[in-house]
DNA sequence: TATAAATATGAACATATAATCATATATTAC
DNA sequence: GTAATATATGATTATATGTTCATATTTATA
């Protein structure tokens, strides 16, 4: 977990510097990716990408707990990939992110052609 | 890391059937976005994406050990999605799959304004 | 063949993470 | 208020994963 420190590129000569990745994009694409790279959240992103859906429904539908939805829904809630209403008791998610699902479409696509 | 079972939806009713995803295609797609997730594999398909890099070069380049270079780039490899070749003893790697580089960049993109 | 240089690999360790279980919270209806 | 329903959450456990260290492998050269 610990790894050797570098001094940074000095900015100013321009020549052959390239886009540093600063921390904090990496930290956002880092965890824009590990939400897709987990196939209990695809399918739910899957599921849910055309219209939105109940916790239990989702459960019901790919054979989850419904425990393990609402934990996977947190986590893609704080990412702001999915957004939520009430309507009683009842919370239904649906997508909330255009580039995302974008990305997971084309990839998916990708992925069937072979 | 056990969960519960679920029958197959009867493929035939066309009606509300949405496009269910296959075992193989789940496991491609969750395989290619964890390339993806790591910050290490990141900074270093972004540092190749232009040009190849030598190991030891992508090591120095980040201020990583040789031996971590060496493993992520195996994962990379095993994925298909950057290429090597030999000059004596030095492998040089550079990208292999550009839809890959397209969702890595866009999504860059995306996280950097803001 | 012996040596050096570059890379690859296996084992060990620490950490991260997903699923599960039990339970808490929130909302509605009575 | 109490009961019922839907969802959220904390703790636990098993597993997956990334980094490090030591060493093996590969290639070139003397």
């Amino acid at each position: 977990m610990m790894e050797e420190e570098k001094k940074h590129a000095s900015l100013g000569d321009s020549k052959d510097e390239y886009d540093e990745l600063d921390e904090e994009t990496l930290f956002i694409v880092s965890q824009t990716f590990k939400a897709l790279s987990e196939p209990t959240r695809i399918r739910i992103l899957h599921l849910i990408s055309d219209k939105e859906f109940s916790v239990n429904d989702i459960a019901e539908h790919l054979g989850l707990l419904q425990s393990t939805v609402s934990h996977q829904l947190r986590f893609l809630k704080n990412l702001r990939l999915v957004k939520y209403r009430r309507e009683g008791t009842t919370m239904y998610y649906s997508m909330d992110d255009n580039h995302v699902l974008d990305i997971l479409n084309q990839t998916i696509n990708h992925a069937r052609h072979h």
